[in-house]
DNA sequence: CAAGAATCCTGAATGC
DNA sequence: TGCATTCAGGATTCTT
């Protein structure tokens, strides 16, 4: 999403915003969201954090800031002034060179928030995010500290956007079955090596996920509208019951958290035979 | 503390 | 065909 909006250069400054009756997602991050502030202002880069967008903006001789979580099913487009706005569209930012930067959210569980951009670096929710999943500080042995004595099972240390952030429930299952580590497993039964090997997975799954445009199972679209192609690449991701492409054997499913997810129980079994 | 459930929403898919 | 139920790339908040 980050490459594809810069590839855009939306460098005109931002003339007007437009917002449709609905919030976008409330909760103590969001309440003050500020957005106006930005009206005025010329954009300077896309950022990425996470899941976090984040779009810096010149505004007399300030640095503003603009944090986007797509949520579930946001989408965010540049479009031409003129075009048919899409059904659940809630923010239009309108730039000097008639484009607009539209986003679409049909359950509006994406945030929107602007402030200076100091002011945004050093509040939530960017920062209580951990270390960016692709960034190299993000190694076995940071795992470990975080998550080394942790009762959790390894697919939810992954989720958790506090250690790492950028990883979700698709590329937490893809990195697990590509280390060949049980999503089940409790982070406290891990081996310092098998820390170096998750990470390396996480590295893997997110760059070919970059590489393949995204993963799209309904909703989401890159900066031009466009498909991603990577759930075509998925392992065990929605793949329950279907057979394992590396042995064959079927795999299984399981619900932990209100989350579903899959792994192969014939290439990444528990040490031990316990589980949670 | 941490694990789990409920919650915020809409739309697509499935079941009867 | 129509209506009800289930589920979804996420994160927060409340309860246990």
């Amino acid at each position: 999403m980050r490459r594809g909006l810069e590839r855009a250069e939306l460098r005109g400054r931002i003339t007007q915003l437009w917002r449709s009756e609905f919030a976008l997602r409330t909760g103590q991050h969001w309440r003050e969201e500020n957005l106006d502030c930005v009206v005025g202002g010329t954009s300077v880069a896309f950022e990425r954090h996470g899941k976090h967008l984040l779009w810096k903006l010149r505004h007399e001789s300030e640095d503003v800031g603009v944090v986007i979580h797509l949520g579930m099913s946001g989408r965010l487009t540049v479009a031409q002034g003129a075009d048919a706005r899409a059904p659940h569209t809630h923010v239009i930012v309108q730039m000097s060179d008639g484009r607009e930067l539209r986003f679409v959210d049909p359950r509006r569980f994406g945030g929107m928030k602007a402030a200076r951009w100091e002011e945004l670096r050093s509040t939530p929710p960017l920062v209580d995010l951990g270390v960016d999943a692709l960034d190299p500080s993000f190694t076995g042995a940071y795992l470990y500290e975080r998550a080394g004595a942790s009762q959790r099972i390894l697919r939810d240390v992954l989720l958790d956007q506090t250690i790492v952030a950028g990883i979700g429930n698709i590329y937490a299952l893809e990195a697990l079955f590509h280390a060949r580590l049980h999503p089940l497993l409790r982070a406290a039964r891990l081996r310092a090596s098998a820390w170096e090997r998750l990470v390396d997975a996480v590295s893997r799954v997110l760059q070919q996920g970059i590489r393949n445009g995204g993963t799209t199972f309904r909703d989401y679209r890159g900066a031009a509208g466009e498909l991603g192609m990577n759930q075509r690449q998925l392992a065990v991701y929605g793949r329950a019951g279907l057979p394992c492409l590396v042995c064959g054997t079927s795999l299984e499913g399981f619900v932990s958290g209100g989350r579903s997810g899959a792994y192969c129980p014939h290439d990444q079994r528990r040490p031990r035979g316990r589980v949670a």
